[in-house]
DNA sequence: AAGTGGTCTAGACCACTAT
DNA sequence: TAGTGGTCTAGACCACTTT
């Protein structure tokens, strides 16, 4: 078993304020995460007990417990039965990224629907939706705007079923928006989403109104009902020019 | 204030097992997801409240609440103070993706070191490492190799500073996988990382060995020491096609 | 006023790790 | 054996929303 450093004891500056609108448990991670950017406690340095955090800071086990749990699922700390909790080392594949980053893209987007037929399913398209081919689909393509400016391209086959009422409800255009935005009512039941990095070719450059040879980012997803039927496959195409995704690993700034 | 459906009754079909190795928040957590999964609870739908599951299933408080917090933070449920816990509509903005997805990639990389050498920094590197113009930096390239081909172009800068202990631990090559993966003793205290999709250039499309126009994913990270003064910056270039991130929305499959 | 979620207490027992 | 984290109880009080 590798050897850890001794907790060090730390100064006793801040306390809980038991007149504060944040919650105990809140205040005492926030406690903790100060000695660390402080340099009080470093990585790997084992932080205090919870007996010792529960009778410094007159708290109950559960809560020092909450706020060990906030910190940990934070990933800046790490519990190990038995041993004691400690500082976790920075580490970039800690870094997560949300795609809700690309919210203000779709809020305020105006939809153009530029194509919405009834296709028979090629063998690609009835591998996705697990139909036989041959049988009948919804094509979507639709043009995405904000402000102006083309912002992604989408292109979308949906399970043609006069039974499944959501496929009324996706050829209104403003469906989209609920899909990123989720909405009551939804049926839905779970989608897989996947992001790659990807060439323009001609048809996507044009509509973006760019020039390939030009990165893009792609974000297929695939949808199932109640049933776990697949009922939508689809692909959001975005200029990377005009896409990023940011995070931060390590102290998060609060 | 917009209409909800009122929370229905569910069947007592599944109960808490008090021998089980699993925690009972854990079960409790599940049942509910189970009962979501079956279309019992729809996304809307109210949760029954936590008085009414702390009766049914015969546990504390404490622990119903941990269960809905679980949920909660998973994103399947949203709680309204006053209102209800409700089951939440699936949205592809919910999605979030790990970098550690790659860890595969990173824990059996065979490091090639390139280059290392001290350069001046230039205006866009000073600005970046917070340094003045002309300060001496090290620059470091690396191939990453992975099962016989290459899957990372890496290119780092790093703060020239005798009195900086990281400098001489970073430039082992084995150095990087511990950057990636996390290891006891790190200097950094925090990093912040962006993803990008690019096109190659000429020298990244060789050492990769591809031909251009080829799309590429770029990790740029930013890292700093426990002054808040950034000590490295560089990015990983990864060839498109080998790399993939996936996600679910909704209901996670456990 | 009644019902909801949010926080918190002051213990308890257990599993695990180290000595 | 002593110390650690992991779970859990049976309540309490509060803030908020709805009726």
């Amino acid at each position: 078993m590798a050897h850890r450093p001794q907790n060090k004891v730390l100064q006793e500056t801040a306390s809980i304020d038991r007149d504060s609108l944040e919650p105990a448990y809140s205040q005492l991670a926030n406690i903790l995460r100060q000695s660390m950017a402080e340099g009080l406690l470093r990585p790997g340095d084992q932080l205090p007990s919870e007996a010792q955090l529960v009778e410094r800071y007159g708290v109950s086990p559960m809560t020092v417990r909450r706020a060990l749990n906030l910190l940990a699922d934070q990933g800046v700390v790490i519990a190990e039965q038995g041993r004691g909790t400690f500082v976790k080392p920075v580490a970039m594949s800690a870094a997560t990224f949300q795609l809700s980053q690309l919210d203000y893209l779709f809020r305020n987007a105006v939809v153009q629907l530029l194509e919405a037929h009834i296709v028979t399913a090629n063998e690609r398209v009835a591998r996705k939706l697990c139909i036989p081919e041959g049988k009948r689909t919804i094509y979507i393509r639709r043009l995405l705007w904000n402000e102006g400016q083309p912002a992604f391209y989408h292109r979308e086959y949906l399970v043609y079923d006069p039974t499944r009422p959501i496929v009324e409800a996706e050829l209104e255009v403003t469906a989209l928006q609920q899909l990123f935005s989720g909405s009551t009512g939804s049926l839905l039941k779970y989608g897989d989403i996947r992001i790659e990095a990807t060439l323009l070719d001609d048809e996507e450059a044009r509509l973006l109104q760019v020039f390939t040879p030009m990165a893009a980012f792609c974000f297929e997803h695939l949808f199932y009902d109640f049933e776990n039927r697949p009922v939508s496959w689809g692909w959001f195409i975005g200029r990377a020019d005009r896409l990023r995704f940011t995070t931060q690993v390590g102290l998060l700034s609060e």
